[in-house]
DNA sequence: TCCGGTTCATTGTAGATACAACTTAAGCAT
DNA sequence: ATGCTTAAGTTGTATCTACAATGAACCGGA
């Protein structure tokens, strides 16, 4: 007989089983790690990975961005505006539009390159917080979800 | 000699190995999966954290909580206060004030049992992107970082 | 060539997130 | 009792996030 669950055990079940809960936690606790080492360039992480997968890519088409990342559309959008505001990126045509292409300007190009001891300050705060296995494993996540998959 | 990184060295470095970026994706992807299965009910992913530990504390002081999902206080204060519009929360004193104490009402109680088969259904789609050992590395990254322990 | 569906990018709206600054209350020490 | 220091909570501001709706350009087939 399968009786009624009662708001205890749901709510007990919930916190000690969802996955939700964890990856948002970490989500919090790392990004704000990253944050913090990168707060005197002015870039959030957030920025910093877009800048990153732009640097990357040949040309850059905001729909390409927002797959690998799997960031929606309208996201990147928003934030590729504010990384043009500070002239980190540009696109072609500059207006934006349906077939644009989005590149680093020379001051994002050197943006990226000074952000980089900050960045591995962090990535070795990150590392040691979640352990080399937590590592591995988010790699192997990241994966699984295609990313680092050439696009699909 | 060390030479100076180039722009493409320290960009493939940077997606290659970045934590920040895998943590943040594997967000986005869980927490849309969550978000939508939720949907019905009008609570995001985030109300529906705070709705379980709100529920799993007897007292639930906002800075008990806030430390609990690392959530900065003023965050959650929000959070908390869309969730007592929709009546799924309330406080004692009901104006807030330093030494609160949030609960659920009726309504929030009879929310949190309904959720459960969303959440059950959003929790198997979840593992299966992500895995046994991706679950297992969740839990265990999320210790790490202290949650589940009764606080500090 | 034109039509119709699809993809792409932006804008409207709403919530989640955090830092800084501020207000207030609690705890402590004398 | 009376201050002092610290913790708690709120508010201002900015960014990140996504869904819905819109407008525009691409792409196939008739």
């Amino acid at each position: 007989m399968e009786r009624k669950l009662s708001k205890q055990e749901t709510a007990g079940r919930m916190a000690h089983e969802c996955i939700a809960v964890r990856v948002r936690l970490i989500n919090r606790v790392i990004t704000a790690l990253y944050d913090e080492a990168l707060r005197p360039y002015g870039l959030r992480t957030s920025q910093a990975n877009i800048l990153v997968a732009v640097a990357l890519m040949a040309k850059a088409r905001p729909a390409e961005v927002s797959r690998s990342l799997r960031i929606e559309k309208s996201t990147l959008s928003r934030d590729v505006e504010l990384m043009k505001r500070n002239a980190w990126v540009e696109s072609d045509p500059p207006n934006g539009g349906r077939s644009q292409t989005i590149r680093l300007t020379p001051q994002g190009q050197k943006l990226l390159v000074k952000i980089r001891p900050s960045w591995e300050k962090a990535q070795a705060e990150a590392k040691l917080l979640i352990g080399e296995d937590g590592e591995a494993a988010l790699r192997q996540m990241a994966s699984r979800l295609g990313f680092g998959t050439p696009a699909s």
